[in-house]
DNA sequence: AGCTCATGGCGAG
DNA sequence: TCGCCCTGAGCTG
């Protein structure tokens, strides 16, 4: 369940569970064995996250490199640890608590230059305060991508998944097949802030939520919805029912391999110009 | 038991 | 653009 902001919620949730403390470390599964061993018995000093990319520092080892990709999950729990289960990548652990990473697309002992070097590659990050969205602006001035596509590339901008995409785009009116070159200045400076704020509450409630107040169903007379997603969204996996603005049909399309939601009505591209 | 799908990303053609 | 990697939930039989 990864967009951007589980990462860096999972970042400050380790650091508060295992920060400053040696732990213990194993891989059950057996793939991450080796590195494992050279982390079992030291401390957890430092907590970074970028984009979708986890990294937990242990001084005098490096840093784990962890990205869930799409099926990855991070599950915690306290106490002595339970007997882990065989698709447990990692387990780090002390006495009061303990963490399980299972399908992890990486899990990789790494040095600084090869963080630094992660960190050169990807886009600026909207959870990230010291980032500058002007260099992902940069990209899409001059881009003949759709913008629902630069979303995504992670070189652009760095942790806005399937679902920030489809909402920030709803919430601002945009057709996402809109190439970013089309985008104004000023478009992309209030996507930028929108996600900013957007996601730094997912970070605060762990889940994806984006659905105005005002467009709640119940503040516009219509029965409660039942997401099944765990979060208020206007038109993420809502194909084909009302959009909670127009009443017109949800949309879907296939874009770069992924579902692209959108409001045919709402989000239309500006008259040629 | 087997299929499909999921908030990702990579590399081959 | 496609196939592939990783796992688990929610269907269908």
């Amino acid at each position: 369940m990864p967009e951007g902001h589980t990462i860096h919620r999972l970042a400050a949730d380790h650091f508060a569970r295992f920060g400053g403390r040696p732990v213990r470390a194993s891989s059950p599964q057996g793939k991450f064995s080796d590195s494992a061993a050279l982390l079992d018995g030291m401390v957890l000093d430092r907590v970074d996250a970028h984009g979708k990319h986890l990294f937990l520092g242990f001084d005098q080892v490096g840093w784990v490199h962890i990205h869930l990709g799409l099926f990855g999950k991070l599950g915690f729990g306290d106490g002595k640890a339970p007997p882990p289960t065989d698709t447990v990548r990692l387990r780090l652990a002390h006495p009061d608590a303990y963490a399980d990473l299972r399908g992890p697309t990486t899990c990789a002992l790494i040095t600084d230059g090869e963080k630094g070097a992660i960190h050169a590659r990807l886009g600026p990050d909207p959870l990230r305060p010291a980032d500058d969205p002007a260099a992902a602006w940069g990209r899409i001035a001059r881009s003949r991508t759709t913008i629902a596509a630069l979303l995504m590339d992670q070189t652009v901008i760095a942790g806005v998944g399937n679902v920030y995409r489809a909402e920030v785009l709803f919430r601002h009116g945009i057709d996402p097949y809109l190439p970013g070159r089309d985008l104004s200045r000023a478009q992309w400076d209030a996507i930028w802030a929108d996600l900013a704020a957007l996601m730094r509450e997912g970070v605060r409630n762990n889940r994806i939520d984006t659905v105005r107040p005002e467009h709640e169903p119940e503040a516009m007379g219509r029965p409660p919805r039942q997401d099944d997603h765990g979060g208020e969204v206007y038109v993420y996996r809502r194909t084909g029912q009302p959009c909670l603005i127009c009443a017109d049909e949800i949309r879907t399309a296939g874009l770069a391999a992924r579902n692209l939601f959108w409001c045919p009505r709402c989000q239309r591209r500006p008259a040629a110009g």
